[in-house]
Order: C-alpha cells, then structure tokens, then sequence
DNA sequence: TTTAAATAGTGTCTATCCTACTCTATTATC
DNA sequence: GATAATAGAGTAGGATAGACACTATTTAAA
C-alpha cells in the first residue's frame, strides 16, 4: 500500500456484535461463516463498518437487524471494548472494531443467518475473533453477577430452577439450590406470580418475574 | 456537507485521554484549553485522531507524549469506553472518541502543557468531555477498590497514611484507619520496608512496597 | 529539658453474611 | 398406587465487615 495513502487515510471503524443465547441447555454464540479470503470458511463475529453519521449503537442495531435478521427491540446490547490492534476485517483496510455484545432471550429467537456454536465448544473463528468471545465471556460473567443479564436469557415469566440454569452454565459452575434460591429472590426483588409451569413428569414450577433492584450475587 | 460525502466517507476515529493525578491533597484531570472554536477557552482532554496502521494504543500514547508532555512509560493506560454520538471534535468531521484513562505518578508529575483540575470542581468544559471524565471516575472507583490502581497514584514506596488518602480521595468518603490498615496490608500484600518516612513534627511512618495479589477490598 | 502538637500505629467485639447440608411435595405415567 | 423426576424449604457454624479509643514517636517551642 503506497505511503501517501496511509499518510492521510483514516482508518475504517466497524462494530462486532458477540451475541448469547440459550439453547438445548447451553450459552450459544452466534456466529457468521466466511465464504471469502482471509479466513474463507472460518466463523466470524456478524459485524458492519460505520457509516458516517451513523451512531455506533444504531450500527450496531443494523448489523444485528442485517447479519442477524434478528429484532433489534429484543436484545439489549452493551459496549465490550474497542479492538485496534491487529483487526483486519479486509485485508484491504485497516480496522478498529468497537465490539458489543448482547444476549438474545429465549422466546425470540427466531432462524436467521448466524449459526450458533456452544461457548464450550467453538468452531474454528477467523481474525481474533475467538479471544474476543472469550473476553465477552468473561464479561458477561460479571454482569450475571452483578447486573441483570440473566434475566435477558429468559422470558419475562420463568422458574427459578431456569434462572438458576443461567447461572451455572455462564459462571461454568454448579450451584446450591436452597442458597441459590434464597438469595436471588432477596437480592433481585423476585416477585412471585400465581401461575405455574408444568414441564414434566413432576411439580410443576412458581413462575417468578423480576422488577429491578440494585443488591449483588455472588 | 453533500451526500455524496457522507455516503461514502468514513468517521474519523480519535482517542482522548482522562488523566488523574494526585496533587495537593486532591485529585487532579488533566486538561487543555481549547483556543479555536467550538467550545473556543473550554477545557478538553488530551487527544489526537488515530493514524492508519497506529494501534490505538499507540496514539494514546503519542497523544500522551504530545498533548501531555508526559513520559508514556510512567503512566498505565486502560480504555475507558468509545463514544460514538455527539462528538464532534470539529466541527467539520463527525469523530468517533475512543477514551483512555490513566493515573500519574506523583513522583513522576512534570510542567507541562495540561493544566491540572480538581475532580470535583472541574472547568467549563468542551464537548461532552465533563461527562466522560465523571465516568471516568466512577470506573476509577471501581478499579481502586477490586484492582491495583491506588497504587499508581504513588512512588513505589509509600506508608500506609498515603494510601489511605488516594482511597479516601478518589472513593469521596472517609475510612476507618485501623480497618484500612488491616485489610489493605493482607488484602494486597503490603510488604514493609526497613525504611521509615519523617513528614513533620510526629513519630515517622513505615515504608511500605506493593508486590500483588488479587483479592478485594471495600 | 519539659511540654505540646501532630500523625503513626495497634485489637476486640458484635452483627451480618456465606456456605454446607437433606428431606418432603407435587405432578404424570405406567 | 407405585415410581420417577424436579420443586421447594431452614438451620447451624465459620468467616467477614464495621464500629470503636488509646499509646508511641517525633520535632519544635517554651
């Protein structure tokens, strides 16, 4: 590339969009697979450059809307971190990636582009998109913790027993049930419903929904 | 702006820098004073616009060199958040702002172009920087109580009083000294030195160094 | 040389919080 | 009505956090 260029070209900024969502009993990532060079056949964080004018959270929302064909309304995304290293979405330009990352409940999703990999168990990812997700990762384990992302996994009703899923497959850790239930209900502000959901061959499940609190879990 | 330019032209991407220094009892940010319009005899903070092939960690840097006049190696950066909406840091080009923050060393301040502000009485300021600085502070809390930021407000060696202040200072809050001094000393793992430190008319205070750990303090 | 001023330095007790732990309840199916 | 499967609830012991007050050491001034 001639020095000119690099002397007065700006860099390309895009944002990269890590999505979460529950599925078949596990934290799903959805993903892009390239169908051209560099990394032809790797997956890939779905993503858009930003356009000028173009507030980096309504680029956001395109990309989701676009590469994801999934409701922007539904997920609420949150800034990660902005990557300006070695990011080179094109080899032809140089890219900083502003990457957010959201989670996608339950009772919206809806088939789309992406295709979904277990966190567990990723596919092989192209640029450094894979440390990304392990970054995103451990984000979002300080937000169930902390914050409210757990509830975005599910739908407005849920059991405890599902919330308590939540937890132990994005913290990667089993918990106690009795603690579980105590606390979390203390802590977030639970309110307990009078429906309850029936899902097998046993007690059914109180339906709890979650108004808003401040208090933390750990 | 016509159309055609805005459809086809990129943001420009800069970083701008929150540096917190101690200084006369009191945390300072470190600012310039904007001598053009907008915002002309405003106080922004240090930046510069991201080159092609510069790693944005690279223009923090520069922009700490430059803007500054500050030695880089003495100040740790961390990236604070990206700014995507209204910053315009001139008017002509709509700017996206990618935030760093950092805190310089007491022993290693230096006259220079900023010109230093208390926290909790800043200037008018340009932009939207006044309300990037307040989160700033709010992630400058944070990192002072689960990580190892307090420590780089001060020279390696340091009694325990000084701790206590930059604590008390950046948090807005009296502690109590004997659980400070508990906690702080096995929480971090403080180490004493065999020197003392004489400050005026009263018994000296022992030396302590920072090695590292990672548990938390509130 | 004694006294005063100023900060350094130290321990205990109480209340709260965290954690570990096990059995009964309720439903559908066979 | 027996079985399988998950829902649901309480207590005790240990650890942690927070409130609290006096003695130690230095320099300067009387």
């Amino acid at each position: 590339m001639d020095e000119e260029f690099k002397r007065y070209t700006l860099p390309a900024t895009a944002v990269d969009l890590v999505l979460f969502s529950l599925q078949a009993d596990d934290i799903k990532v959805g993903l892009i697979r390239r169908s051209e060079d560099p990394y032809k056949g790797s997956y890939v964080l779905p993503g858009r450059f930003v356009r000028y004018e173009e507030k980096i959270e309504d680029t956001a929302r395109i990309a989701l809307e676009e590469k994801g064909k999934l409701d922007a309304k539904s997920v609420k995304l949150e800034q990660l971190y902005t990557f300006g290293q070695d990011l080179h979405r094109d080899t032809r330009v140089r890219t900083i990636s502003i990457v957010y990352y959201g989670v996608l409940p339950t009772d919206k999703f809806q088939e789309g582009t992406l295709e979904w990999f277990s966190l567990y168990e990723l596919p092989k990812m192209g640029f450094d998109h894979k440390a990304i997700v392990l970054y995103a990762h451990e984000r979002l384990k300080n937000k169930v913790l902390w914050d409210e992302f757990a509830f975005s996994f599910l739908p407005k009703e849920f059991t405890l027993s599902e919330l308590q899923r939540i937890y132990e497959l994005v913290l990667d850790k089993e918990l106690d049930k009795r603690n579980f239930r105590k606390k979390i209900v203390e802590i977030k502000g639970l309110k307990k419903t009078a429906k309850s959901k029936v899902e097998g061959v046993h007690r059914p499940a109180a339906l709890y929904i979650y108004s808003s609190s401040r208090k933390s879990l750990i």
